[in-house]
DNA sequence: TCAATATATGAACACATATTCATATGTTCA
DNA sequence: TGAACATATGAATATGTGTTCATATATTGA
């Protein structure tokens, strides 16, 4: 490793640190976990979203209180529902025709929590 | 307040439940909170910056050591490093013709952390 | 079984966004 | 001052994504 400067792929530059280019890359974990921990905070980076959790985070709710809640049509909040249901972070429970939904791991709170902190500290 | 059934807005059910709904809209943060918390989100949501954070995690780093790294042009990086700089993730000093770029907040870190858990732990 | 209701889903559309290419800026050194 | 280099930026393009509309599914009660 680290014999000819040009062995670094894709990159033009004529002077790099390679020992910091080199240490980094092999602390790296593997693509993968990367792509799924952005994955995961993409679910987070949508306001609509982010209200959905605020709310179940106060209470569980039927798809129809969301609604009324966030002042948006059942249709749409049905659809991000899915995707917070696939992503792990909601689960339910079916009550005859309504379908309660709740937060479904902790660690949501504490990811919530952090980004409230950063928004509020500067 | 709670008056009236339909006075809940855009929400066609027949049924719902008045009480949770009005404490849930009660205690929601202003609405310009919630959409900044997405945003902060959003900068974690894709897997290039994700990589970034990841290496700027592990060591200080030029423009042309973060590209060799990911592997990816040096555009390419200089325009998710603008994204990481506006949402006040990270920092850089000039040292020359180089731009060194590191880490800006420690809650960076706490997030990213608990995000890795949260892929971890199911 | 059929109507009413709560929720889910597929397609379409509008909008956002990541990457690339070309080019600009700013710094060093001769 | 001018060449060389590191980085930044604007425009263009391709791809992804949220919402809406129309429609489907599933449950209840008559």
């Amino acid at each position: 490793m680290g014999d000819k400067k040009q062995g670094i792929e894709t990159c033009s530059c004529t002077i790099i640190h390679e020992d910091v280019v080199h240490n980094v890359k092999e602390s790296m974990p593997r693509e993968e976990k990367l792509y799924d921990l952005a994955e995961l905070f993409k679910v987070f980076g949508d306001s609509t979203r982010i209200k959905i959790i605020y709310a179940l985070f106060e209470s569980e709710m039927c798809v129809c209180d969301i609604a009324a809640v966030l002042g948006m049509n059942l249709s749409a909040i049905s659809h991000q529902l899915r995707i917070l249901k696939q992503s792990g972070l909601a689960k339910f429970r079916r009550e005859g025709k309504i379908m309660y939904y709740s937060l479904d791991d902790e660690h949501v709170m504490n990811i919530f929590q952090q980004g409230f902190d950063h928004i509020n500290h500067k």
